[in-house]
DNA sequence: GAGGAAAGTTAGGCGAGCCTAAATTGCAAA
DNA sequence: TTTGCAATTTAGGCTCGCCTAACTTTCCTC
């Protein structure tokens, strides 16, 4: 029998490490719990791959693990997967706001970097930006001592005909929806207002400032919004042009 | 018998090879050769590790390699070399001049992520610090088509009593050296002039600026001068504050 | 020229992460 | 309750990069 205390040293965050834990922070915080196949997929490696890994983590206290039932993760987990994340979207805000990186190339970047960035390279990065609180996709940056606003929003879909709301986040991973956003003009801090509905799941109609957009129902189901509360837009921080 | 177009695939880029061939490089335009040991002492690894890497790298093209007489890099081996050696010293300087590090600690965080960052990043750079020629360190910065100015220089140690000559590089891997230059405000670009010698490798007496500075026969080694040319002292770029 | 030290290479092994193929388990529908 | 499928784990194997130990080669000295 070998509890987590007998593992012969600390498991170096390696690149895969990092990265296993950030993908099961993901699924767990989208699921409740992380199936082994979900994170094969997220990772696009083999289940197998995946359960080995998961063992290692476990030993080493990362993960709870109960074979065949699904992985949770521990503090200590969850602190290691807030800090590569809170790497990951300083890294996309400070590639977007100075170095002109548009919004749908800097997920791969900074997916490289996170792994490599000291952590004093990662709070300059921060300082230069003003200690941001969203990345350019509108994620939460967790601070540094791993505490973050994951509050579940709406998606656009949800919304009611007439009904106005202020776009907050969308996933920085798929790059045509974002080129596809930048086009209608469409960003985190922009309100919207549903137009029309098609019938069976059909395509929706939104008016974004003076234009009106037509959106699938599968982009709209990405787009994550929240109530209007107050009369104007206002954006949630300051924002440069992400032009590149 | 294998050739090296026998090999199924293109040797991928991995940050050990990008490693081992900085590391010849290096060695090479030192020594002109670069011997097993040495690169096993350059990378901290037994010298067994060495040959094993040696064949993978000639195998793919990126070396000749005669058993038992050291390497040569190829056009290849030299290119990817030189590509490193680029992002790592743009990084450096990127490092230094945007975001305030101090000279003595860029190196090791640039060692790191030039293994992580995109060529359109490294330009992305480049362009922000107006596609500078030289690292902070005084260091030449390759161009994109793989050119460098590597022209030897004389050192510190080898200038004459009264001689007047202009900093122009020093090693960027010796932190404690590079701390000990900021103290007495000797920088690629400073003029120094040599006031004392004393006998049987004993310290030598510098003036720097209005200031004299006692500095030991092995630091005066490792700090490349050239004669100064003109009459007044020239920084070979704009530079900013190094204080961190 | 012979001998030995130093340098380099070969042999054999190890861990990390990945794979495929073959069990095993859990769940849901009949 | 059984049965079958999907999810998961185990078994066994691979490559990369590293190691130590044992060997070969080179070269320097006498």
């Amino acid at each position: 029998m070998m509890s987590r205390k007998d593992a012969a040293a600390r498991l170096a965050l390696t690149e895969p490490v990092e990265d296993y834990l950030k993908a099961i922070y993901e699924l767990e915080t989208r699921h409740g719990v992380a199936a082994t196949s979900d994170v094969a997929t997220a990772l696009a490696v083999a289940p197998a791959s995946v359960t080995g890994m998961i063992r290692r983590l476990a030993m080493h206290g990362y993960l709870d693990h109960v074979p065949y039932r699904g992985v949770q993760l521990t503090d200590d987990g969850r602190r290691a997967a807030l800090r590569t994340i809170r790497r990951h979207r300083i890294l996309e805000s400070y590639l977007t706001s100075v170095l002109g990186y548009p919004w749908d190339r800097v997920h791969d970047e900074a997916e490289r970097l996170e792994h490599a960035a000291s952590d004093e390279l990662i709070e300059r990065l921060a300082v230069a930006l003003g200690h941001p609180t969203q990345d350019p996709h509108g994620a939460p940056i967790p601070t540094v001592d791993g505490t973050v606003d994951e509050r579940p929003h709406r998606t656009l879909a949800d919304l009611a005909i007439g009904e106005r709301a202020r776009m907050v986040q969308v996933s920085d991973k798929n790059p045509q929806l974002l080129r596809y956003l930048a086009e209608i003009a469409l960003q985190p801090g922009t309100a919207v207002t549903m137009i029309a509905k098609a019938p069976f799941g059909g395509p929706l109609t939104l008016r974004i400032g003076t234009a009106d957009a037509m959106v699938g129902p599968s982009l709209a189901e990405q787009v994550r919004v929240e109530p209007v509360t107050d009369a104007r837009t206002v954006p949630p921080r300051a924002r440069k042009s992400t032009t590149g």
